[in-house]
DNA sequence: CTATAATAAACAATCGATTTCACAAGCACC
DNA sequence: GGTGCTTGTGAAATCGATTGTTTATTATAG
């Protein structure tokens, strides 16, 4: 049914292993003859079998994925970036999604190691605190690239983008729009991603010699719409209310704008807001909102190469090296004053 | 390194191929036999090798997805529906995406095929008009399940919603807020989601005697956030403004409520608003949208199941079996006159 | 107590590509 | 003309699981 080496090879008389070796450009065959094979090969529609491919060689052409969730703007865009780069270099993109459930994570890891994948890229789940489940891609040296919510962990690549810079930059723009008391609502602060971002709004405030007040931080655990109306609530109890807020990311973001308007608090004249994530309903809600970009799609694109750059180039052993991708402020109405 | 059933076979005393029998419940072997080995199996940790039991048998415990863009709310909660379900059932998930590329869907395909998926679920691309690339499943009888946006062919299976009774439903309610005039934005009539839901809408006017009228049907390529305001500012240029529209998509629905606020125009009283698929944005702009709820999730869940039943039942090939899902109207202000 | 059937498990071939080792031909050199 | 080298190719083992065929064992019947 399927045309295999071995019926190349009696077509052209060689042996199966001229085939094979002519095919994967190898020196050893003349370049007449590789080239002659190449194209029979083309002609009679050869395709190799990955498989068989995979079960000599112990190890895929395939790249697997393992997020919190999937349908998240930032995560699919993320995967849109890997699978776009991925297809393009011939790889396979294998999916998995934690639902930010540790024991989840840890299945699928294994699931996937069990795949024989070539190289992994993962982005941690919220309860994740342990890294053990990572340790035998990093035993077979299997190159794992962790992406935003990334490990403290070494001997592997993580493609992040500078979450202390932007929360400087975003609290800062709040400064410069002249707000003087700016509330935060931070995500959870084990992953540092949230803890980053928060330590940025601090020293913001610092450098400005604005007074840090607690009561104007607001922790929450998942930054989600209910939170962070829960959260606006807060602050709206507060004596002496805040006159901006620097949400973690863009929902608790949009929904605080929400929730401040049907309380009568004009965004951006009594409350300035400044999300994170460039989410599409940034630019829907009114005022639309300020907001940190993320960009996931090239972090997609970079986490595959970096694989791509790993299995190809055979570099030593327990590399770690960190690529950190610029950030960028966007001004919409929800901060101008 | 791993651990193989030769080992298994080893240590337990047994041959390999009792093993492998043992560990996929063969009946020619005893019952206690198969449980001491399955037993140790878990015990040492064994996994199976994917590759070599794929190369045996030519299929794998893979599922294909085929998409046009990852990164779409629906798409990715669509497959985040499939994937909880495969990884469930031990089955992993193979990723690509099309751009609504004709020629990336081929070759996709191509790929996908030849990597053994064991299925195929598919959303066509905005540009395939033949299907001819997926024959060679068909004539394999790997099941092909086409989701949302299907081919007008048969042997195979279809998940979708009722398009026609949604255009219906949508309509209607439209025209129960006592809507006279009512304008729709029409996707690509060759993709039978968009003609279906203008066809509900043409026969929702003629059930209640409104004329049709062909200023007010304006066909959009893709539905996007820039078609939508074209399209509204085509509405407003009219001598007789319509009263309402019925949007194919929520994106050209949320462009069409934002450039009808900038112009004045107050939405719902002057025109009411009504879109498709719910997507996040839809509840945030304001007013908040009207739309057909889309059961993404589900959907993905059910395409999972119609494949994993055609594998393990073995049914007849050939068959072609719909499973249409419900729609819901969600009522928001943007048609509450 | 033997013959036959039924059950349990082993043998060995197979899937398709890769890779180690071997080998032959061609050439240069002394 | 023999030695040593390069270049090009082939034979055969291998990866790990599956499966059709055989053999060994046990149970049942006559």
């Amino acid at each position: 049914m399927n045309i295999t080496i071995y019926d190349l090879a009696k077509k052209l008389n060689y042996s199966p292993s001229t085939i094979s070796r002519a095919l994967n450009n190898h020196k050893s065959i003349g370049k007449k003859t590789t080239l002659k094979i190449q194209k029979a090969a083309e002609e009679m529609g050869y395709r190799p079998n990955s498989h068989a491919a995979s079960l000599r060689k112990n190890q895929s052409q395939t790249i697997g994925i393992l997020v919190p969730r999937i349908n998240r703007p930032f995560v699919s865009s993320l995967i849109s970036g890997v699978e776009q780069a991925a297809r393009k270099a011939g790889y396979n993109v294998l999916i998995s999604q934690s639902n930010d459930n540790f024991e989840d994570e840890v299945a699928n890891t294994d699931a996937l190691f069990h795949s024989r994948v070539c190289g992994l890229i993962v982005s941690l789940g919220m309860e994740t605190k342990t890294t053990d489940h990572f340790k035998q891609f990093i035993d077979q040296d299997i190159p794992i690239v962790f992406v935003d919510r990334v490990p403290a962990i070494s001997n592997n690549y993580k493609v992040i983008i500078d979450n202390y810079a932007a929360g400087l930059k975003a609290t800062n723009h709040l400064i410069e729009q002249g707000c003087k008391r700016i509330a935060h609502f931070a995500g959870a602060q084990h992953l540092n991603v949230y803890s980053l971002r928060k330590k940025g709004y601090i020293d913001a405030l610092k450098h400005h010699d604005i007074p840090i007040e607690d009561e104007l931080i607001i922790d929450l655990k998942t930054l989600s719409f209910e939170e962070g109306i829960e959260a606006t609530e807060k602050l709206l109890k507060l004596k002496e209310r805040p006159d901006a807020i620097f949400s973690a990311n863009d929902t608790a973001a949009v929904s605080a704008i929400m929730h401040l308007k049907r309380n009568g608090v004009r965004v951006p004249e009594d409350i300035a807001v400044i999300g994170f994530n460039d989410d599409p309903i940034a630019s829907i809600v009114e005022p639309a909102l300020s907001t940190v970009s993320h960009p996931a799609l090239k972090m997609g694109e970079l986490s595959f190469q970096r694989i791509l750059e790993h299995t190809t180039k055979k570099t030593e052993e327990g590399v770690s090296e960190i690529f950190v991708l610029d950030t960028e402020i966007i001004v919409r109405a929800s901060t101008k004053k």
